[in-house]
RNA sequence: GUGGGUAUAGCGUAGUUGGUUAACGCGUCAGAUUGUGGCUCUGAAGACCAUCGGUUCGAAUCCGAUUACCCACCCCA
């Protein structure tokens, strides 16, 4: 029965009323995103399971227990994506995108799928906004999509959200990095806790982020990944560092990051709110160099972000941002007996095709009824038909805001319509106006 | 995967130590004399009190299991 009627664990539904804010948050985002050039790309919901093993890394969290993985009729193996950037590349190696012009611009707007224990702001089912760009490996590029992603939370009327930036060096500087960390932690053999004692041989970086106390403790006095970078990374960081102060981007350097997507290289970043509980983080991304190399490609850098969409909703409503005004009908038409239905029905579908939004009663509902509704929706006009009109050929048009009534022949509704809006909406805008400006 | 909390009409809640018709607000629908909404008033519909099992003469209330949701860890968007 539950199945018959409930969504699966970590999905949700998303009803009329948030879905025209996900349209406008969709729309904005995407829109910014062409201000960069990066045009939308869209790729399969799922892509053949070896994509995913091999691009994120078969040691990560998301590969080795997240992934929503089944065979087909087949017995191909195939799996949900669990993030966006893998399909992304594989589409663009497949159609040969980085043939042309470089850099490849592109962006994406996708569900998202991975198997976790859900809680605020961590679904099953999510949704991502991203990009990616292959074949630049400049910082100049780095700084490029992070202003990105600075413009689209502008746009969006997000505050309060710190960008945080990290490098976590190259194939070259890394290697170092990670000797240093080992010999660092090895002395703390015995107070590291157990899921660090493994990080400790597979992946010494990820124990600087453990939120284990005694593990922390550890890490403050841990080897910092940017004194071990090498000159070019650490060129590259600086450049980065110079364009983000250059466009106005405050930021600040945190060597814990660390990302646990094994693709990553060089420049790594977060854009984290405090206001959304502990999954905080709004937005990641940074450099994945090699990674074109790893799916089959040639060498060519790449960097992008992800966004999460829901999060970005969360932070959205939590700081009270602006939305666009629902959208309310223009006319209503209220009827009475079946000749007025008919007349109204090819009224309602005159207004439609000039592109009005228009109403009529489809329930039988009493006049007085239909009148309650048309205020309920929040029609701007209502118009009532009865034998009256119909013998005159005449019927108002009333304003509901103000109950003024217009005269109008049934030939002219569309006509005195288009004036009434018209003019109401100036004075919507001249009464925004003042208001601004009193403030 | 680990830990804590919650579960009563579409939504938000009440229901004191088990006692019989499960209450309220919002919302929905219908009315308040003849063809016009908002305010007010009246009325109606709507809940096997998450599910299953147990204790009891009697369970929304107590116990157990299951499921779902919320929160945190882990990890990430």
């Amino acid at each position: 029965m539950a199945l018959l009627t409930q969504a699966p664990k970590g999905t949700q539904d998303f009803l009329p009323d948030v879905t025209p804010k996900l349209q406008y948050l969709e729309s904005t985002l995407l829109q910014t995103a062409n201000l960069f050039g990066f045009v939308e790309q869209r790729t399969p919901t799922f892509e053949h399971t070896e994509l995913f093993v091999r691009s994120v890394g078969d040691t990560t969290d998301v590969v080795q227990k997240e992934m929503y993985t089944f065979e087909d009729k087949k017995g191909r193996s195939i799996t949900l994506k669990p993030e966006g950037t893998a399909g992304a590349l594989r589409s663009a190696l497949e159609h040969g995108l980085l043939n042309g012009a470089l850099p490849v611009k592109v962006a994406y707007l996708t569900p998202c799928f991975r198997y976790e224990k859900q809680q605020a702001g961590r679904y099953r089912e999510f949704h991502q906004f991203g990009v990616e760009m292959l074949g630049a490996g400049s910082p100049a590029a780095d700084a490029e999509v992070i202003s990105l992603v600075c413009q689209c939370l502008d746009a969006l009327g997000v505050g309060d959200i710190s960008l945080e930036i990290n490098s976590i060096g190259c194939p070259k500087c890394r290697p170092r990095f990670h000797e240093a960390l080992r010999q660092y932690f090895s002395q703390y053999k015995d107070k590291l806790c157990p899921t660090c004692l493994e990080r400790l041989e597979k992946n010494p970086l990820r124990i600087l982020d453990c939120k284990d106390p005694s593990c922390h403790e550890i890490a403050k006095n841990a080897p910092v990944v940017l004194d071990y970078l090498c000159d070019e990374c650490g060129d590259h960081f600086t450049g980065l560092k110079k364009r983000l102060d250059a466009m106005g981007i405050t930021y600040t350097v945190n060597p814990t990051i660390v990302r646990g997507l094994d693709y990553y290289t060089k420049t790594v970043f977060e854009f984290i709110s405090n206001k959304i509980g502990a999954q905080g983080t709004v937005c990641g991304g940074g450099r994945y160099d090699g990674l074109v190399e790893v799916m089959g490609g040639q060498p060519t850098p790449g960097i992008g972000f992800a966004m999460g969409i829901e999060r970005l909703l969360m932070v959205m409503e939590a700081n009270g941002a602006p939305f666009p005004p629902q959208v309310t009908c223009d006319l209503y038409i209220a009827t009475m007996g079946e000749e007025a239905s008919v007349k109204a029905s090819q009224l309602a579908a005159d207004l439609r095709s000039e592109g009005f939004y228009a109403e009529t009663d489809t329930v039988g509902r009493s006049l007085k009824a239909q009148m309650k509704y048309a205020d309920k929706i929040g029609a701007k006009y209502t118009l009532v038909l009865g034998e009256n009109e119909l013998r005159e050929n005449r019927a108002q048009i009333k304003n509901m805001k103000t109950g003024a009534l217009i005269d109008a022949s049934l030939d002219q509704v569309v006509d005195k319509l288009y004036e009434a809006v018209l003019e109401s909406s100036y004075i919507e805008i001249a009464e925004s106006q003042t208001l601004e400006f009193k403030e």
